[in-house]
RNA sequence: GGUCUGGUAGUUCAGUUGGUUAGAAUGUCGGCCUGUCACGCCGAAGGUCGCGGGUUCGAGUCCCGUCCAGACCGCCA
């Protein structure tokens, strides 16, 4: 046997036991006389003693041990003379009598503590060790336990879990597939799926009613902090149902994974905001609402004075930063700075300080009489006391690098707290988005979105124009979620394909089988998909999802652990028919 | 595809205008130490300054190229 109790169990009661304990060595405290180790596994640290007085003849292979070597030890629970209540075994002790050395270990590359010394890279070539770490323990602990409780959620509801295949059909639309190539027909090749989207519109088709998956998807493109090649939906499809039915619904798992994850109580509805306000205010689809600093467009009161970066400029947007009117012109710079960061893409920075006495120090005190300026601080709600901050230029651009300055004034003034939670419903997405390049129309959401009723007449003559059944769920301003009504008839769906500028024929091999499915009694259905990684991480309170996934890839695609993706042999390559040309 | 930041001891980092033998902390190793829990004290070892080229009397430092890592833009229905 190699225990009768882990690492973390052992309490006061248990004084006097005999024990066997086995894990790795965390820390060794010689302390000349007498040793002690920190013994540790999954479940915790126990302390073990070693004592001259008491028994000399395990010197020797104690003076062996070294980090993270594997042990067995043997020995009593005793009551610790000096406790530590820091951790849950503070209160005891355990003196060995005999220790079997399991597996002696290299020194590892970092240290194997909670802050530790390692570098992103070393953490990610050795994840073995750096899932050792608790804080990684606990990251994946609350990823199952996430799991758990959305299974939970989700069969109280009556939502049955079907697994979807992950060879699948490639689909030009969205993002770029990632391809297999089928050795048994050659020259043909599977997609692995971006989201399982057809297969469960084709259940509520099969009357299974409310499906759900924790699923992986896969997208070939550009990583980022939150986004990995390989990512976990918590996907979800009801039939029956129209848009309110699922936002309850869906709010209802949120609460329920805060409350049993985080402990947190909502209070109140989500709040949901129409797309076209989170652009105005927020300049952002997915707004972080945790603090307001909402846009003001002063458009209107900044023309025909004679400066003319606002005079031509398309808009001019205001955000107002309570209490800073104190910044110094280091901090003004500062700010300057990050807005003309070429990511966030402005050409310079107007303040405004609304000094306590009333009076205004501002940029354009050139161009402007301070009447204006207190027009404007009236506008913007400001106070004295507080700061405006304005950008100016064409509206798209402008409101995105104002979105940018709000979210670092929001970090500036600490009104992001990783432990308040804000989430919020965006609703009434347009249902298309132009694209310049290829002059036509693309889905915002997918192909199988449905239009809103009342904008229905508006798809032949402004398809632009018209919104959507979609919704997004955003907390703190992540994108947590999304879905939609979905079309449920051929006759609007092969009309969106026409919208979309598919010809009947590319329509029919891509989508056919769906089509065909939807003569067969399609019911009214809708659903939406998760991102689990960042749920989890989110409720972690980390900043990237390769924190919350125990296996990542790096910003390259790649896993640096086994040097994934690899070469193959040519006769792997013969055998799929495929040759790999030459650059 | 692009922009930016970084690469120096096992690790995390510092390194002045281009100038003597490249430093600190931590870890490691050795010694001392009987109540530590980030133990303490003393001592030691530890470097292809990512790689290649160039400028220079002289390059960790400047220039060019390249590789690697990270953040972001494009991309991500």
């Amino acid at each position: 046997m190699f225990r009768t109790h882990t690492c973390g169990e052992l309490r006061i009661v248990d004084v006097n036991g005999s024990v066997t304990l086995s894990g790795w060595v965390q820390r060794v405290r010689n302390l000349g006389g007498m040793t002690f180790v920190d013994l540790r596994d999954r479940y915790g640290i126990t302390q073990l003693v070693f004592d001259d007085d008491a028994d000399k003849s395990l010197n020797e292979e104690v003076h062996a041990l070294g980090r993270e070597y594997v042990v067995q030890v043997t020995g009593m629970v005793a009551e610790r003379s000096s406790k530590n209540s820091k951790i849950p075994t503070g209160d005891i002790e355990v003196i060995v009598k005999s220790l079997k050395i399991l597996n002696s270990a290299d020194l590892p590359p970092f240290t194997i503590e909670d802050e530790t010394d390692g570098g992103e890279e070393l953490r990610m070539k050795y994840r073995y060790l750096d899932l050792r770490r608790t804080p990684m323990r606990k990251a994946l602990e609350m990823r199952h336990k996430m799991a758990l409780e959305v299974r939970q959620y989700m069969n109280d509801q009556n939502f049955l879990e079907v697994e979807t295949p992950v060879l699948m059909k490639s689909t030009p639309e969205g993002a770029r597939d990632f391809v297999v190539p089928s050795r048994m027909n050659p020259g043909q090749f599977y997609a692995l799926p971006q989201s399982p989207q057809v297969f469960k519109q084709l259940l509520m088709v099969a009357g299974y009613d409310r499906y759900f998956q924790i699923v992986k998807c896969f997208r070939d493109e550009d990583l980022r902090a939150d986004r990995q090649p390989e990512f976990t939906q918590i996907d979800c499809e009801m039939s029956f149902v129209d848009q309110e039915d699922i936002l309850n619904t869906f709010e209802g798992l949120a609460r329920h994974l805060f409350k049993s994850l985080r402990n947190v109580d909502i209070v109140g509805d989500f709040p949901r905001m129409p797309f076209a306000d989170a652009m105005k205010f927020y300049g952002s689809d997915k707004p972080d609402i945790r603090f307001d600093m909402r846009f003001v467009d002063i458009s209107s009161m900044t023309k025909g004075k004679g400066f003319k970066v606002f005079d031509d400029a398309e808009y001019v947007g205001a955000i107002c930063a309570e209490r800073c009117a104190t910044y110094s012109r280091k901090e003004l710079d500062q700010l300057t700075d990050f807005v003309k960061k070429p990511q966030v893409g402005a050409t310079g920075l107007v303040y405004v300080k609304y000094n306590q006495d009333g009076s205004f120090k501002t940029s354009v005190d050139k161009f402007f009489s301070p009447d204006d300026f207190k027009e404007w601080a009236e506008m913007c709600g400001a106070k004295p006391g507080d700061l405006l901050l304005i950008l100016a230029g064409a509206r798209k651009q402008t409101l995105s690098a104002l979105c940018d300055l709000r979210l670092e004034m929001g970090n500036r003034l600490g009104l992001r707290d990783n432990n308040k939670f804000a989430p919020l419903w965006v609703v009434d997405f347009p249902l298309l988005e132009w694209d310049d390049n290829s002059q036509r129309f693309y889905a915002m959401h997918h192909p199988f979105t449905s239009p809103k009723d009342e904008d229905m007449e508006l798809l032949d003559r402004n398809p632009g124009e018209v919104r959507a059944n979609a919704y997004d769920l955003v907390i703190n301003g992540v994108e947590i979620g999304g879905g939609s009504i979905r079309i449920h008839n051929d006759g609007l769906q092969n009309k969106m394909f026409k919208v979309l500028g598919f010809t009947e024929e590319e329509a029919e091999s891509q989508f056919g089988f769906l089509m065909n499915a939807f003569k067969y009694g399609a019911p009214p259905h809708g659903g939406v998909a998760f991102g689990f990684d960042r749920w989890v991480s989110l409720f972690a309170g980390v900043d990237s999802i390769r924190e919350v996934i125990a296996f990542p890839k790096n910003n390259a695609g790649r896993d640096v652990m086994n040097d994934a993706p690899s070469y193959i042999s040519k006769s792997q390559l013969d055998e799929l028919m495929i040759e790999i040309k030459n650059k």
